[in-house]
DNA sequence: AAGTGGTCTAGACCACATT
DNA sequence: ATGTGGTCTAGACCACTTT
């Protein structure tokens, strides 16, 4: 009796991987650990606010602490090399069903004086400007990416890429019929904790940080064409990638 | 005055984000929060709390809570391409001397019935045996990165990859000479926050996520031929990838 | 010796959800 | 109406680091 907000942390932990509490379950409330262990209330709210911070359980005000799931989307990077080439079964994680409901709100295409990153990553000098278009991606009615992409203004300015709806084939296409096609990828990936805004955008729960990608886009000739920002809940994706030799 | 401990962290934020307090700087401690805010110090406790466990700072017990920096070390997957090929400037992160001191350190190999992950990934039957190498790296002395490939212990018992010293070369370099060289990978990346024990492996401070990558290798008949799990400080590495088409 | 973060107690109030 | 998590206070003790 008596322990402390991390033992009692552990020990939950320890019963969760036990499968005594499977995803989904409810644990023991504040007022069930006050009693079990002999601590103060603050101390049980420490303790379960421990498993919410590793991303182990999950909060509902008013209803209770539960241990969380992990059902990823596969944000497969390298599409274009068929599934077939490669062995079966190999998954490590389930993979989500692919056939989830898909949606983008808050779509938006603005001309802005390029920042500072973006035209040292697209080679433009200081001052450019650059036709940015940002949006939301949600699954299910959640986000769970939000992606911003910047291409130079003068290049897409009086294509349809300067418009919300870019046309069939998206802005790849577009960019294909002025003879900037992009043809080669760089993806840099970060993860991290979510700012308070980034938090609040994504929905993303305590305790689940997001992975920042930022793409550059080049074309057969090595120009940067395209930089896109992403930044996903991590509690919702795996990245995966492929690649030879 | 008398705020709460997330309007505290919120306004400490944004004076990090201003420029008053730069990466490594000094926080205000707890007391001068308390006189400053006119809180309790439980609440300037909580404050400071928040901010390390967004990853923004870093608390040193007896001494202070400091402004985090980022150098991370570049981790890329795919460097067969050249580096000419692409277009210079277009790293977004201050990519850290690749000149660090590194190190490899608890290197262990030992000869296992394959977890059934495993045996799924290498497409092998239940209760097969697997050679498990783990190793754990260093860089400046600090842990960043934990792997434990698995092979086929029938295929790769009689080679040099069941010793702790692979060779020249190394495990690949000896699976070339056995025939099965691999050819393509595919890594499965996910992002979360470390359990209490990889915490301490890794040595990560709080607010750091972890990086999990899976990554399979296939020879170039298909055949997957070794499983690598990966474990990352999410504070010390950026993934780079690339790709074509 | 003084200052720092880390943690606990015991009691209080709030907003919210479930019954 | 009751139970839940969320948060704050005021005071206490500890381990550690700095001076």
């Amino acid at each position: 009796m008596a322990e402390t907000a991390q033992q009692i942390a552990d020990d939950l932990r320890a019963r969760i991987d036990s499968g005594e509490f499977a995803p989904g379950d409810r644990l023991p409330g504040e007022p069930a650990l006050v009693r079990q262990y002999g601590v103060a209330k603050m101390t049980a709210n420490g303790a379960l606010k421990i498993l919410v911070a590793e991303g182990i359980a999950q909060a509902r005000t008013g209803s209770g602490t539960y241990v969380r799931e992990f059902k990823p989307i596969v944000r497969d990077a390298v599409k274009r090399l068929a599934r077939s080439q490669w062995a079966l079964g190999s998954s490590i994680w389930s993979a989500d069903v692919e056939d989830r409901p898909r949606d983008v709100a808050d779509l938006d295409v603005s001309e802005i004086e390029a920042p500072k990153w973006v035209a040292r990553a697209l080679g433009l000098n200081e001052g450019a400007t650059v036709i940015c278009r940002s949006r939301l991606y949600l699954v299910e009615g959640e986000p769970v990416q939000s992606a911003i992409s910047y291409l130079s203004a003068d290049l897409v300015r009086d294509t349809q890429i300067a418009q919300p709806d870019t046309g069939p084939g998206g802005t790849f296409k577009r960019l294909e019929e002025i003879g900037s096609a992009p043809e080669r990828f760089e993806e840099d990936l970060r993860a991290r904790m979510p700012s308070a805004e980034e938090a609040e955008r994504l929905q993303v729960p305590a305790g689940t940080p997001v992975v920042e990608i930022y793409r550059t886009a080049f074309t057969g000739d090595g120009r940067p064409i395209e930089v896109n920002r992403m930044l996903l809940d991590a509690g919702s994706y795996v990245m995966r990638y492929r690649f030879e030799s």
